[in-house]
RNA sequence: GCAGGGGUAGCCAAGUGGUCAACGGCGCUGGGUUUAGGACCCAGUCUCAUAGGAGUUCGUGAGUUCAAAUCUCAUCCCCUGCACCA
């Protein structure tokens, strides 16, 4: 094996040569079909790629290569979510100005990007903080507002406290910030923007089983989405009618007493003068709770003092406050059905509350004071005066139904779905273009004001640099001429990448945002592949887009992602890689040591694409060998016809791989392709074409060493913009296959016989080092004559599959209409193969010899022990 | 609790009715090469064996089939996401 091949170099000159000649550069073709491989907007952290990274990127571009080589005209492009807080906190820390930070990160990030050889057209680069990109933020925003999508509204909001700005909804996990997972989020009561994403809610929801997406994803988006049918009943509490909501007005006879939430902004409305104690000392006591972990609370709560009228039969049931009911979510206060719900249950238990059955298991006489905990199954009604007997699914609607004619309720839908806010106290993103007018109130900025520049001369401190920023805020009111000042808020970033996707179809139009007919070319999406934690971020806001601009005009489509691939993670020390955890392989080292092809050929084959893998710096070397191997197949090319079997198992290899390919089967692929390169490396003089073949077939996976080859063999042109090579399925001939096994056979037959040979110990060096690899290669060579090769098969008939042939073959005999097809020839093959087991040993012993004793001749006789045979067989 | 994904040899992992005792990689063992180490190359690696033979395997238990890692049912365990959502 060649140990001197410069891979690196190797990977610069292709490099270079793609990025001359522009290969990978596409425009509007009507004559090829287009398809559109999109990767996430990576963010810019400035800190180098890692081998996951690399297996992200790798996934795209063996996808996007193959599609590009089977014909279409592929958009695949890249650029870089650059705005945002890591980037302006890091440049705060290292006293430089963040534009400044992040152009240095995307120069390092990009640069990395190219040294994997990915095959971007990079002319549509993009970097969300460019103001010929944000303007166009800033644009939508406008269009948004005119439209009624967007408004401000004062609300309850999330703060971080540590990244010192409102967060959305989507923003927060377990009520911790995104970003820091210690960090507890506060609410506080401000006015900001929002956001109208709600307006969609029906179709974002209706529209995810349309989408080939992960199950995961979607199951998640519709979590978030949150619908829930029920009915809203209006209580009477303190001659005030109180609405809530329940999906479970059958039970209605059941209620037994109501709880509010203890967050619940009227609570004060009802709370008695007798109980005002109880409740603040309740109160106190949850606050101290929540901080600490409100992961398994108990059902706690205290009488309010008031008492609610149950409007069906006007029975009289106290009001409690308490702990685990959310204030945001229904109407933040429920109807307790202890006999039917489990918390209710477990909330009476403690406060000795009544327990009323109301629904019965059809086949059970089940009573409510001896249940352990509620029966939440269906069943028929009891205690229920007329509705007594109806199933209950039946008397859901009954008696909503019932409570409508009455006035006294009505069937409504419930989402968790809230609006979007989107606005930041934050330097680092895109202006929001407002004015501010002590007369007007806010105004618009003007379309043809745009952009409204973020300013790049501004102080670092505690606050919003906008804010102190004199410059910027001063400006004039648009609409009566007065000294006004600017919002000084900014997007959320997520606003950024909202509709990146569509701006890569026209990146440098300076006009509009896009124009229709280029959007209406590309879109939607072919292959999103991004990771999974963007479920219920981006993924949903990129819908929300998308519709909005379909309905204001601007597109003809309905979903920007036809099809979503969720990549696995690299971990490493059963963690995911990453910086902060110190166990990232870089990129970089894995380039130097091996070059980034086998990296590439590593991360691609080791598992299937989706899934999660551990990386073990040990494993790598299989990749590295393939790839030396198949470097060092080029030796031995001559340019002769390719034999038929040679052939046959070409176009074998070709089919496999591009059935693979189909469906993101890398792994697989590249498993073949190893296979292949075995198989051609025990030819002796490998036909050029077939090497032709294959150094295309690598290219996805490894494009440099693809490349490379395809240049040796003699071509002038890129392996990489060639088609992908056709199969003739005449010519593949499955007996090769079989036939090949049979070789194999023999040969795992002469190891025994070598090994059988070794156990003389007075020959063991003449065997060991003579006797085995020549032998093997004489065999090969003649394994090739046809004659011997039959021959050869005649006398193997022995071997592994004997289990299968005798036994179930002969009851296939008996009824031969329920023998699958296929089948019937493989029953042939094994009838030939269990023949000739006795006679074996002998013939084959003699052949043995034979070569042997040629191949004798051939060797340095010094090497052979003085007065020792080479052979002792007989 | 709900939803999704898993459990295959010492480890990672391919395989989703029949060329399956189960690709590949790692590790380990033996050999070659090398001044040595590394790297590289070759072979072996479920168990037993009178060594081309037999037995037992794909979380566990049952079932369908001539045939099951693969299909069905039950069950246990692991991961991931969501969750006092009324």
């Amino acid at each position: 094996m060649d140990d001197s091949i410069n891979f690196q170099k190797i990977e610069r000159k292709w490099q270079k040569r793609w990025k001359e000649s522009k290969i990978f550069q596409v425009k509007e073709n009507s004559k090829k079909k287009k398809f559109y491989n999109l990767e996430m907007l990576p963010y810019t952290s400035g800190l180098g790629l890692h081998m996951g990274h690399v297996r992200n990127y790798s996934i795209g571009d063996s996808f996007a290569r193959f599609k590009r080589m089977n014909g279409f005209n592929v958009l695949y492009p890249m650029g870089f979510d650059a705005f945002g807080l890591p980037a302006e906190n890091a440049a705060i820390k290292n006293n430089i100005h963040p534009k400044k930070y992040t152009d240095k990160a995307i120069t390092l990030y990009k640069n990395a990007m190219e040294r994997i050889g990915l095959s971007y057209d990079w002319s549509r680069e993009l970097a969300t903080c460019n103001p010929d990109y944000y303007k166009w933020n800033q644009y939508f925003f406008l269009k948004f507002l005119e439209n009624g999508l967007i408004y401000r509204k004062k609300a309850p909001v999330n703060w971080c406290p540590k990244c010192n700005t409102v967060l959305a909804n989507e923003q927060v996990i377990n009520g911790k910030c995104w970003r820091h997972e210690d960090t507890e989020v506060k609410t506080k009561y401000l006015e900001q923007w929002f956001i109208r994403t709600t307006k969609y809610t029906e179709e974002l929801l209706e529209y995810i089983d349309k989408l080939d997406w992960p199950e995961k994803i979607k199951s998640m988006q519709k979590n978030w989405i949150g619908k829930s049918e029920g009915t809203e009943i209006l209580f009477e509490i303190n001659q005030k009618k109180w609405p809530v909501f329940t999906t479970r007005p059958d039970t209605i006879y059941g209620v037994t007493f109501m709880v509010i939430s203890a967050q619940h902004q009227k609570l004060d409305e009802l709370v008695t003068k007798k109980q005002k104690k109880n409740v603040e000392k309740f109160l106190k006591k949850i606050r101290a709770t929540t901080e600490k972990d409100a992961d398994i609370l108990e059902k706690e709560g205290v009488f309010t003092g008031s008492y609610a009228i149950n409007p069906i039969n006007k029975e009289k049931i106290p009001v409690y406050a308490g702990n685990f009911v959310l204030a945001e979510y229904g109407s933040g206060m429920v109807m307790a059905v202890p006999a039917h719900d489990q918390r209710d249950f477990e909330f009476a238990k403690k406060y000795k509350i009544p327990i009323r059955t109301v629904i019965k298991p059809k086949k059970s006489d089940a009573n409510a004071q001896k249940l352990k905990k509620a029966y939440t199954q269906n069943g028929r009604l009891v205690n229920s005066e007329k509705f007594d007997g109806l199933e209950n699914s039946k008397a859901i609607k009954e008696i909503s139904k019932y409570l409508e004619r009455k006035k006294l309720g009505k069937r409504i839908v419930q989402y968790k779905l809230r609006d979007w806010l989107i606005s930041r106290q934050r330097y680092w993103g895109t202006p929001i273009p407002i004015i501010w007018c002590g007369h007007c109130g806010f105004v618009p900025s003007p379309e043809e004001d745009l952009p409204i520049l973020l300013p790049k001369n501004v102080k670092f401190g505690e606050k919003n640099p906008l804010e102190t920023n004199a410059n910027f805020i001063k400006t004039t009111c648009p609409k009566c001429g007065r000294p006004a000042r600017r919002e000084t808020d900014t997007m959320d970033t997520f606003f950024d990448s909202s509709w990146y996707y569509l701006r890569y179809c026209d990146p440098k139009n300076n006009k509009e945002p896009f124009s229709t007919e280029k959007i209406n070319h590309w879109m939607p999406v072919d292959r999103y592949i991004g990771g999974a934690e963007h479920a219920v971020l981006h993924l949903l806001y990129a819908r929300f887009f998308t519709k909005a601009l379909r309905d204001l005009g601007y597109l003809k489509f309905d979903e920007p992602f036809t099809s979503l691939f969720n990549q696995g993670i690299v971990h490493k020390n059963g963690l995911r890689m990453s910086k902060s955890k110190g166990n990232v392989v870089t990129q970089e080292e894995i380039e130097k040591k091996y070059g980034i092809d086998t990296g590439r050929i590593y991360v691609l084959s080791v598992a299937a694409p989706g899934k999660d893998i551990e990386w073990d710096d040990k494993d790598i070397g299989g990749s590295f060998r393939f790839i030396n191997k198949s470097m060092a197949l080029l030796e031995r090319s001559k340019n002769i016809k390719m034999e038929e079997k040679v052939e046959s198992k070409t176009n074998l290899v070709i089919k496999r791989v591009t059935e693979e390919m189909e469906y993101f089967g890398m792994n697989k692929a590249i498993r073949i392709l190893m296979e292949y390169v075995d198989y051609l490396y025990s030819i002796e003089i490998i036909p050029k074409k077939a090497l032709e073949s294959f150094s295309l077939l690598l290219n996805p996976f490894a494009p440099h060493i693809s490349e490379e080859m395809w240049e040796r063999l003699g071509n002038n042109t890129f392996a990489s913009i060639q088609k992908w090579p056709r199969f003739d399925e005449k010519k593949i001939n499955m007996d090769y296959e079989i036939e090949e096994q049979y070789l194999q056979d023999i040969f795992s037959d002469l190891r025994d016989v070598s090994k059988f040979v070794k156990s003389f110990k007075e020959i063991k060096i003449i065997v060991a080092s003579e006797w085995k690899n020549t032998l093997f290669k004489k065999i090969s060579v003649i394994g090739r004559k046809k004659e011997l090769i039959s021959e050869l098969m005649k006398t193997a008939g022995f071997k592994k599959q004997s289990r299968f042939t005798i036994d179930s073959a002969q009851k296939y005999m008996k009824n031969p209409g329920n023998i699958p097809e296929r089948l019937l020839g493989m029953q042939k093959e094994f009838e030939i193969l269990v023949q000739n087991q006795k006679d074996f040993e002998k013939e084959f012993k003699a052949k043995v010899n034979v070569v042997l004793e040629e191949n004798s001749k051939d060797q340095k006789a010094n090497k052979a022990a003085p007065g020792k045979p080479a052979i002792i067989l007989k």
